[in-house]
DNA sequence: TGAACATATGAACAAACGAACATATATAGA
DNA sequence: TCTATATATGTTCGTTTGTTCATATGTTCA
């Protein structure tokens, strides 16, 4: 359908659809990919998402939990990190719902929420080191 | 072996390891976690990567790219926004690998860079639109 | 070559973010 | 209840980030 449009050239000089300083050049491509667009909750959703994924910190503290269960204390002293700068990001997975936790006593057990983090992480990695491997 | 050492409850009551204002609980689970880390090299590419799909606007202009090839000035007016900042974050696109581009005459069109850009985006709406049910 | 258009880039500013420090909550044991 | 330990949270601060405005590069056509 994209391909029909742009076969058809139809180009189109008024400004009428563009906040774009520029003309519209292909309307109906423009209205393809609008009318696919990604709806504004699923959109913010997706960006806290990948916001969270984003910081290395957080990554490195996911990467220890996905090899099993850790208190605070233990992620602390696996990333070298003060218990505090530890449990700030916690609560950042927390309210994104990418780890899970349990109270044993005074200890609190941290996991993976679902297998999604998992394969998240895991797809990120793959296209990352082709990525790396691409520009080398 | 998480286990092992969890259940052999080896608790270690000198802070020769951590940085962490607490006690290491679980040695042998920190060990574990250790060895299994994430090489700095491709935690930080990792990071980019998902910052880069964090942002609403890059989120959504690979949204648009996903429907079929587009121009600099289509992409404005699919989003309503400047072709200045269009372009900036184009270029944030670029640097990452995930969009590639042709150049017709004065015009530019930019497509996805690969099926892992596909893929990313859409294990991530999978994921979010999961966990906006679950939350609703 | 010069004007018009499409895109890229530089600089500046406000908003968002992570680290660090201090402090609060919660649980266990005496 | 008082103390010690484990974790959580509030606040400040330096840095980063996205947008905007202005300008530069590059391409076509006359």
């Amino acid at each position: 359908m994209i391909e029909e449009a742009r076969a058809s050239d139809s180009r189109n000089t008024a400004k009428d659809l563009a906040d774009c300083s520029c003309y519209i050049v292909h309307p109906e491509c423009v209205e393809a990919a609008r009318s696919a667009a990604i709806e504004p909750r699923l959109l913010a959703a997706l960006g806290e998402l990948f916001k969270v994924f984003s910081d290395a910190t957080r990554l490195r503290i996911l990467g220890a939990l996905s090899v099993g269960e850790l208190c605070v204390c233990d992620i602390g002293a696996v990333l070298g990190m003060t218990q505090s700068a530890v449990s700030h990001q916690l609560a950042v997975l927390r309210a994104a719902g990418l780890v899970a936790y349990r109270r044993e006593g005074k200890t609190v057990y941290y996991r993976l929420a679902d297998d999604h983090v998992t394969t998240l992480l895991k797809m990120g990695k793959e296209h990352a080191s082709e990525r790396a491997r691409g520009e080398a």
